[in-house]
DNA sequence: CTGAAAGCGCTAACAT
DNA sequence: ATGTTAGCGCTTTCAG
């Protein structure tokens, strides 16, 4: 009664082979029709569901994917979790979430993970990979790893990604656009390179404008509010604070606004904000956000697809793949107090 | 080279047979010692995982719980996660998550895998099962389920949660304790359980206190952004709207926030706002809001110590553990105006 | 088209 | 303290 049903009692109550149920219940075809359907028949009436581990432990796949972040507790990854998913479990595949805190030992954790079979392969968006440039190829070897969002310099690893830089840039044109000169970035963690190509973006924008970058005008975040709001206070210390700052992420940026409007400053007559995710609040906090939208579901979906690839032997070394970001300009942007004053003095 | 190594091949390569080689890696305390350590020195120089498939096929457990929530995407979940995923891991377990959008399909999907062996257990936070009230006996033989910040009734599954009602008046007094008279309140899903005992509570307070509930103060939302922006304009186009509302969680919070903006209305200086759940960013959202904290990280760790214990066979049918409430409160709330201008009359 | 038989990698009696 | 043996439930040759 309680007893899981086996492949072994529905053949012994059928009085066929084992072999032929499994046959039947794979739709391998090979099975003829009055067979065929007392065997699917008398599973369904048993409430049969084939054991994974054996199934597992036989065809030596789990048909299960890994997908690793820094933080679950990030909203932005639950989009793109949502796509992976979706297209995991079109193709059967069930989906994991893994969660490092930025620990190496629980990065190696999840690598043993696709070594024990728990999982086939990994969709990795952490940035990095916890071990010397060196051990990349040896560690790598016979594992599917795709890449998503960052990219991982050396490894060879497929990915997609988005464009930072050129994403980062048009925030900040926007910004100069409205009028604003001294514009200022809040960084994310500076020796990773998403952070990097995100303040790469801010500088080309500026010097293309001929906008002078003051020091102390990049001031180096971690992605978390807190650390929005201690930088904005910074920024606010300087001799000549900015009027204007493109904020790496959402969330430093809500921080920044927080910290602003607790400096008696409104948020965008007296300063513009600008940020990066579009996280899903963002349209309703105040002022609703203008920020750089990233196809989260489709990087997911993405992403999984190239595992898929992997699977299959299809994919290239180093393929890379890019997907479009928009600027959605809202309510945190707008012509600076200055420029103002002078179109209407004009 | 590829090959992952095998118990055989270590047993091989040092002379002793595989049982011996299973023992020592599983600190059995029954190998000697000259073996015990050239055993771990080998596993570790051939970088020995053990297969989880075969492991689990022959110990009948996989070591991995379920953990199933109705939307991934809802970042109230995910610090519950992380209070299930350290206590999990603590006790050798892996957790996977689960989305079933509340498609009673996929529900069902996730209880198939509790049978096929996908996972050894479930922590159930959907606030329902996929079958009729009569079958549930049937359905959950021999399955380990515990339910978590919801509950089931007739189930007699193990369960923690908050209480409710409680937090909602303890909310709601708040409001009356400022003065307000015209409270209404946004509600969740109504037939739900939870939905129904933060409405219990705000009809207990305003009783209480002698205070009418006019017609068209209980709209009925799903807790997501735009129904608290759409049941806010509609409270805003009766006759008589109130001066504070009280939503049954932050995210519609927010929604009717930026609803009365819109409306030309401040919070808290024209209406006052209270939520529920003290989501991550309600600290950082203008105005702070108001609103009924929960400690989330600790009901996922008595959840997954409660489902440990029901592995054990330690727990008790239907036994309960609620886990007290806060209220936060910050800037959304104020007294209302009539009464402000009253106090400065006397 | 179906059955017989082997074996995936591991652990747990049972023996010694 | 260690080895021998059997078998978890499934899939997949290989025969027929």
């Amino acid at each position: 009664m309680s007893e899981r049903p086996t492949i072994k009692d529905i053949a012994g109550k059928l009085g066929v082979s084992p072999a032929t149920v499994s046959r039947a219940l794979s739709d391998s075809g090979l099975v003829a029709e009055p067979t065929l359907s007392r065997i699917r028949e008398a599973a369904r009436a048993l409430n049969y569901r084939p054991n994974v581990s054996a199934r597992n432990l036989r065809t030596q796949r789990s048909m299960a994917v890994l997908m690793v972040v820094r933080d679950v507790g990030n909203p932005f990854y639950l989009e793109i979790l949502k796509g992976v998913e979706a297209t995991a479990r079109g193709a059967g595949y069930s989906v994991l979430m893994g969660n490092t805190e930025n620990d190496p030992e629980r990065e190696i954790e999840y690598f043993d993970m696709l070594r024990d079979g728990h999982a086939d392969g990994m969709i990795l968006m952490t940035g990095k990979l916890p071990w010397k440039h060196e051990e990349y190829a040896e560690r790598l070897a016979g594992l599917s790893v795709v890449v998503a969002l960052e990219m991982i310099g050396g490894s060879g690893l497929p990915h997609v990604q988005i464009d930072n830089a050129v994403a980062a840039s048009d925030a900040v044109r926007h910004l100069i656009s409205l009028g604003h000169k001294r514009i200022a970035h809040i960084c994310g963690p500076i020796p990773e390179i998403m952070s990097v190509r995100r303040r790469d973006g801010y500088r080309i924008a500026m010097k293309e404008a001929g906008l002078d970058i003051p020091a102390g005008y990049e001031p180096v975040g971690d992605y978390l509010l807190r650390s929005g709001e201690a930088l904005c206070q910074q920024l606010f210390e300087l001799t000549s604070p900015p009027t204007a700052i493109f904020v790496a992420n959402d969330e430093m940026a809500y921080g920044a606004i927080h910290e602003l409007r607790r400096l008696g400053l409104d948020v965008p007559s007296d300063v513009s904000v600008v940020g990066f995710d579009d996280l899903y609040l963002s349209e309703a906090f105040y002022p609703p956000l203008t920020t750089v939208s990233q196809p989260r579901a489709e990087i997911g979906q993405q992403a999984m697809k190239l595992l898929l690839r992997t699977f299959a032997g299809e994919s290239q070394a180093g393929e890379t793949m890019e997907l479009a970001t928009t600027l959605r300009i809202r309510g945190s942007t707008a012509r600076p107090k200055e420029t103002g004053a002078r179109v209407r003095t004009l």
